[in-house]
DNA sequence: AGCATTGTTTCACA
DNA sequence: TTGTGAAACAATGC
């Protein structure tokens, strides 16, 4: 669920109605998602003070808070969400028991007008974290410029699936995102990245931003055209070609290998 | 029952 | 030392 997009629904929610309130009391006591502080400490960091930003870079959030202390930082993880008085931040399709009670609630900020802010998550590999460190992660896919983009993803010979993947290039682009943004530019998932020419790239570029953009408005990237064919059976929405499937930087890549759709460039030699 | 999973970190290895 | 890929992580869905 969580990509670029769903991580931007989240900051949104936030930012649009969890700022400027008073926190008095933080439930932090899952040992697993609020890592690696002692049970406590990020409620004792947080009381009294109020959000102030929403930040978000790549998949990662960071709050900065009123006053001096710490700032929270929020990953969603593989399934988490945000909850702000009962409105879904992330991936809005309904899965069950999003309520601030339910046992998958793993994190909690109450305000002081009876409000609150929740993390939840299911499958619990969502983190939350005193003063993140987003040091490692490259420049957002939203604002990396040409000459980032064509410079860092060119300078390896990966799969350029695997380059768009790789956080410390480009961040924010998740498994389904990569899938959609090689479909729609036409390019194969295992191509060389440094095989790419300039042209190549800077349109591989412009259309992942189109694809971030499209999948923000649309509510999530499980909206994108190609996500609904990545199955067995699955067939190119484009040219009827039958997807085909294979592990490409470690995780389940889907693609049209007809000619004028993905197919790979012959190479002779 | 067994396998897959929208993310990240760790570890083994070349 | 650096880059790469597999495994681990937790829990659920099919």
């Amino acid at each position: 669920m969580p990509e670029l997009p769903e991580v931007e629904s989240a900051r949104g929610v936030i930012a649009r109605s969890a700022l400027g309130r008073r926190i008095n009391q933080v439930d932090d006591t899952d040992r697993y998602v609020c890592r690696p502080h002692a049970s406590g400490e990020i409620a004792h960091s947080l009381n009294g003070r109020s959000i102030t930003h929403a930040l978000r870079r790549g998949k990662q959030l960071k709050l900065c808070l009123s006053g001096p202390g710490p700032t929270l930082g929020i990953h969603l993880g593989m399934s988490g969400r945000v909850i702000v008085d009962g409105e879904v931040g992330g991936d809005p399709r309904f899965d069950g028991m999003g309520d601030l009670d339910s046992s998958w609630t793993r994190f909690r900020i109450f305000f002081a007008d009876g409000g609150y802010l929740a993390v939840f998550d299911k499958r619990r590999l969502a983190r939350v974290t005193l003063n993140p460190n987003l040091d490692l992660l490259g420049p957002d896919a939203l604002t990396i410029t040409r000459r980032q983009f064509c410079e860092q993803i060119a300078s390896s010979n990966r799969p350029i699936k695997a380059r768009l993947l790789d956080q410390r290039v480009v961040a924010g682009v998740g498994n389904l995102l990569a899938d959609q943004v090689l479909w729609a530019a036409r390019i194969s998932p295992l191509t060389p990245a440094s095989t790419l020419t300039r042209a190549e790239l800077a349109h591989l570029q412009q259309t992942l931003l189109s694809c971030t953009l499209e999948a923000i408005q649309q509510g999530g990237v499980h909206t994108a055209s190609l996500v609904p064919h990545r199955k067995p059976e699955g067939r190119c929405p484009r040219c009827g070609h039958p997807m085909q499937h294979a592990i490409v930087g470690g995780r389940a890549t889907w693609w049209c290998p007809g000619v004028g759709c993905q197919q790979e460039e012959y190479q002779d030699d």
